[in-house]
DNA sequence: CTCCTAGTTTCCATATTATGAAACATAGAA
DNA sequence: TTCTATGTTTCATAATATGGAAACTAGGAG
């Protein structure tokens, strides 16, 4: 049985990883690893409409990845949490090398 | 404008986090990193048919999480990528520092 | 062989998430 | 004030993900 606790914890966690798992907010976390962006900015170097980027900053920040911080009409976004990226690219190494392994290099 | 490159990582890393991106799949993550268990084990403990367990554990597999060794009809993962745990607490403990700093503590 | 157990896959219904356009809100400039 | 630039929210639609039951596969026991 799962106790309430491990429950909660593994929603928690859950809910951080579900904040990155899409392509374009883990570019986001990269180009704010940087330096602060605007949403503008940050949605004129992607490509996409400014709606799309301010809802998956708006997703980055629910989860406590990022801060942000009004200047004027600008909204700037900062990262908190830049340890996520090096455990990431670490994260993404042992993967890759596993399948290496897989594969009898 | 995104290169191709930046494109092709960002995908990587958000395939192997959305694997992660349930709590579920945190719990058998967490169960796996004190020792193999079989799906009937691990659907058994979570209270889920198997066939639930092992579409989460399929996922895991295919972002290269962990692995499985086939015994008899037995079927048993192991964890390939510990420090992926390592990181989820890490990340966790960083976002939770950030929310209370912003409460003021 | 048949039966049973362990896993996987398929099917389908439901729920969640993503997307872009348009509406809306707001701060600063003219 | 009006106009403009920046962001957010709402809406409808499309795309994905989830969950359970049942069908299916395969190995081991009798």
């Amino acid at each position: 049985m799962i106790s309430k606790e491990e429950q909660l914890r593994a929603e928690r966690r859950a809910h951080m990883f579900k904040a990155l798992a899409h392509p374009m907010r883990i570019y986001f976390l990269e180009k704010l690893n940087e330096k602060s962006w605007c949403v503008c900015e940050l949605a004129e170097e992607a490509g996409i409409p400014k709606s799309a980027a301010s809802k998956h900053l708006s997703q980055l920040k629910d989860a406590g990845l990022v801060e942000d911080s009004k200047m004027g009409t600008r909204v700037e976004y900062q990262l908190t949490a830049p340890c996520v990226l090096k455990l990431a690219a670490c994260a993404e190494g042992t993967v890759l090398n596993n399948r290496k392994k897989q594969l009898g290099f």
